[in-house]
DNA sequence: CGTGAATGTAAAATATACTTTACATCAAAG
DNA sequence: CTTTGATGTAAAGTATATTTTACATTCACG
């Protein structure tokens, strides 16, 4: 009990692609990042700053627990 | 429009003290963080990262976005 | 075919979050 | 008064996110 190994993933490109017509170059311009980093977190690289987060769900209208999803250790 | 400045502020130490009886230390040891962490993000120092923010929401039981408020610029 | 927009990879540099260690203060309890 | 738990500050080091720059690929379009 208590496990440390938590994961997060996102659905930022298939949120992107379905409500708007963004550019991966758009969004990161309009959240205030580069294009790399948007790049980065669609391929699940890493997880993005909680702040990026939250600006990335805003622009794309939609909640931040439902744009990433965590999942802690279930055992 | 598009401007950069957002904040980001939360209501750990609130949250933590009125629904939970954890010391920071507690706190600390459960979402796998130090103690030097959960006080610096108490005291606003900075914002914890992603994942972190999430294990200290679900800890404290309080969705992410309520436990931590973002404020978008808003002109 | 040739051009441009969109996506991708890679590496080095910078910024920020997080840890580790050490020490200080204060209140509650023996 | 002394000890202990909880909270706080500070500084150095490590880990991770983000930027910057450069180049490659694919696809729609003239």
């Amino acid at each position: 009990m208590g496990g440390k190994k938590t994961t997060i993933q996102n659905h930022i490109k298939r949120v992107r692609l379905a409500r708007t017509d963004l550019s991966q170059a758009a969004l990161a311009e309009q959240v205030g990042a580069t294009r790399q980093t948007i790049i980065a977190v669609e391929a699940q690289k890493y997880a993005p700053s909680l702040e990026l987060a939250f600006r990335i769900a805003h622009v794309l209208g939609e909640r931040i627990d439902e744009l990433f999803v965590f999942s802690p250790e279930w055992n």
